[in-house]
DNA sequence: ACGCCGGACTTTATCGATAAAGTAGGCGCC
DNA sequence: GGCGCCTACTTTATCGATAAAGTCCGGCGT
C-alpha cells in the first residue's frame, strides 16, 4: 500500500535505480533528474523501506538494548540517552527487560540477533559468559555497561565500582560514622567491586565489616534493602552508617531505620549510588555515589556506533566514567546523642 | 554469514521452501524430513531472517512505543509491561522519547513508519491530528494511551481523567481541606479533564477554585512544580490542599511547601497522580491516584496485539482503567492548628 | 486397468530495495 | 575523424525468505 520506488519511477520516466540513487545522494545523477524525483518523493510522501534496504544492506539501523528492569530509574535514564544518541545518526532502538532473569534475557538476546540489530548494548544478569559467545559467533558487535565479566574481553561502558565503594565509605567515615556497614548486592561485577571497595577502605583505616547481603535482586531493591536493614538493626553493635548496593535499596533500609524509631542520618547515616533522579525528594533526602547514568546511555551509544561502523573487528574498548559523591541530608549534618 | 536456510536446504538435498515449511509447521512435509530438518536447524543453531521474512509477510513482528519520556516513572512502567505483554506474543518493541516536543515526535512516528513497525502505541505530546492522520492513511494500527484527542476517533487505552479530577479533590475535602487548589498541567486531555473534575467537583460543594498552570511541562514537572507551589502559598488566602496533575510537580510542590517552613499534610494536604513507584518513599509519603500504570501497557499490548489481527479495519475502541485514590501521609492525619 | 486423489515435495514469482556492471551519447583532443 | 572518457542513466543479479502453483508417485475405487 505504501508509495514504492518503483510507482515513483514509473511516473518520472526513469529507472528504479535512479531513484535509489537520488535518495542515497548518490553522485550519479543529473542536477535536474534528481529534483523531479525529489518533488515526486516529497508529493506522494515516500519513505523507504527499511526491511527491504535491510536485507540487501544487511543493516538494520537498529540497535537493541536489554536491561534488567525499565523502570529502575537508572536504566531508564541510561535508555533515554542511549536512545538521543543513537536517533542522532538515525538509528532506531529496541528495549527488552529481563527482570534479573538469566533465561529471559538469553531468549531476548537471541530475539534481537533474529531481528539482526546492528549491535547490542547490554547491562546483563547472566551468571556465565555463553550467551556473549553466542553473540560474538553472530559477529554482531556489543557492549556490556554497568556489569562486566570477569573473563570476557568485551567492550564496556560503566564505572570503577571499587571506587564507589571506597567513596561512599570514606564518605560515611568523614561525616563521623565509625561502624560502617554494607549492604550488598547481587553476585555481579557491580556487587562484588562495590563490596571490595568497602572492604578495602575499612582495612585501610582498621575499621571492621559488617555486611549483609541482599536477597532479591534489584527489580524489587527496595524490599530487599528493607529486609537488609533489619538484619542490621538487630545487630550489635548496630552500625551508625549504612552504604547501600543502589538507590532502591537505600530507599529501602531508610524506611526501616525510619520505622524502627531511628533518625537518619543521626543514628544511621545512609548513603545509595546510582544517584537516581528523585533521591532528593525522598523521605530524606538521599546522599548517593552518581554514576552517570545519561552519559553512560550517551557513551555506550557512541561506542556501538563505532563498533557498527568498523569494517573489521575492532578491539575491545573501555569506557570508564567517573563517580562523584553527591552529599544530602541523609549523611550530612549529624547530631550524636 | 549466519546460517541460511539455503544453506540447511543444501545439507540435506531439499528444496529451501521445504525448510520454510518446517518452519512454519506447514502440514506438507513428511515426518522424517521434518525431523531431519529440525535437527539440522538445531545443529547450526539457525534463526531466521526476520527482515527476509518482514519483506514478504508485510509483517515486522514490532510494536513502535512513543512516551514523552522515559525516565518519567509512569511511562518506564507503561513501557516494561507493554513490552512483557508484546513479548508473549513474539513481538518486539521498538522506543522513542519525544521529550514532549511534538516535531521530534513527528519525526520518531515516521522513523516508526519507515522502519514498518506492525503497530504504534503512543501517549502524544501533537497539539494537532494532523500526525494520526498520516499514521491512519499508511494504514498503520495505532493505540493512544494517557493522552486522547477529541475530534480522533481512535483506539484509547487510559483513565477517565475528569474522575481522577473528581476523586482527588473529593479526597482532599474528605481530610478537611477547605481551600483546595490545583497546579494544572499542559493543555492536553490529561491536564484539561483532571482540572474539569476538579473543577466541578468543588463547584457542586459551593467552593472556590484556585489554579496554577505549570510552565514547563511533564520532562521536568518537578521544578514547575515546585515553581506554581510558590505562586500558591504566596496566595491569600492560602491554600490548605493541593491536588497536583502529576507525582512529579506532587513532589516538586511538596519541596516548595516543606522549604518554606510549612508542614505536609498539616498546613498544606498535597495529593498526585499516577502513583509512581517511589510515591512512598518520598519527603512525606505521597498520597496519589493510581491509574495502573502497568496494567495500562498491558492492556494497551492487548489492543495492538488485535488490531494487528484483524485481517479487515476494525472500529476503534477505548479501554478505561479504574483510577483509585491511594492515600498516604500527605494527605492524612492531620493535625490543624 | 485406468483415472483420480492426495501427500510430499519442487518450481517459479515476488517482496522493495541496493550493488555492480553495462550502455548511449556528447565532447575534447591529437 | 576516430578514440577514449565522462556523464547520466539502465540492466541484471542478489539479499533471505514466503506464497502460490506445479509435479511426481503410490494407492484406491470401480
Amino acid at each position: 500500500m505504501p508509495v514504492r520506488m518503483k510507482d515513483i519511477a514509473r511516473d518520472l520516466g526513469v529507472s528504479v535505480v535512479t531513484i535509489s540513487k537520488v535518495l542515497r545522494n548518490h553522485s550519479d545523477i543529473g542536477e535536474e533528474t534528481r529534483q523531479r524525483v525529489l518533488n515526486r518523493m516529497k508529493e506522494l510522501n515516500y519513505q523507504p523501506n527499511y526491511t527491504a534496504r535491510a536485507l540487501v544492506t544487511g543493516r538494520t539501523m537498529c540497535v537493541g538494548l536489554v536491561v534488567p528492569d525499565l523502570v529502575h530509574p537508572f536504566f531508564a535514564e541510561v535508555a533515554k540517552w542511549l536512545s538521543a544518541c543513537l536517533r542522532e545518526q538515525g538509528y532506531g532502538l529496541l528495549i527488552a527487560s529481563s527482570d534479573e532473569n538469566p533465561e529471559v534475557e538469553r531468549d531476548e538476546v537471541n530475539q534481537m540477533l533474529a531481528r539482526r540489530v546492528d549491535a547490542i548494548v547490554i547491562a546483563s544478569a547472566q551468571t556465565s559468559v555463553d550467551t556473549f559467545r553466542e553473540i560474538e559467533q553472530r559477529k554482531t558487535p556489543y557492549v556490556l555497561i554497568d556489569r562486566r565479566y570477569s573473563g570476557l574481553d568485551a567492550s564496556f561502558v560503566g564505572t570503577d565500582d571499587e571506587l564507589i565503594g571506597q567513596l561512599a565509605t570514606e564518605h560515611l567515615m568523614s561525616v563521623g560514622c565509625r561502624r560502617v556497614a554494607h549492604i550488598r548486592g547481587p553476585e555481579i561485577s557491580t556487587g562484588a567491586g562495590r563490596y571490595a571497595g568497602y572492604r578495602r577502605t575499612l582495612q585501610r583505616h582498621g575499621l571492621p565489616e559488617q555486611v549483609v547481603t541482599e536477597k532479591s535482586s534489584d527489580a524489587a531493591g527496595d524490599v530487599s534493602g528493607f529486609d537488609a536493614m533489619q538484619t542490621l538493626l538487630s545487630a550489635d553493635p548496630r552500625p551508625d552508617g549504612v552504604f547501600c548496593y543502589n538507590d532502591p535499596s537505600a530507599m529501602g533500609a531508610m524506611r526501616a531505620i525510619l520505622e524502627s524509631g531511628l533518625r537518619v542520618p543521626d543514628d544511621v547515616a545512609v548513603i545509595g549510588c546510582g544517584n537516581v533522579l528523585y533521591a532528593q525528594f525522598l523521605r530524606v533526602p538521599l546522599s548517593s555515589i552518581d554514576q552517570c547514568s545519561g552519559g553512560l546511555g550517551h557513551e555506550a551509544g557512541r561506542l556501538a556506533l563505532s563498533l557498527i561502523a568498523a569494517k573489521v573487528p575492532v578491539p575491545p574498548r573501555t569506557i570508564l566514567l567517573e563517580p562523584k559523591v553527591v552529599p544530602r541530608e541523609s549523611t550530612l549534618g549529624r547530631r550524636l546523642r
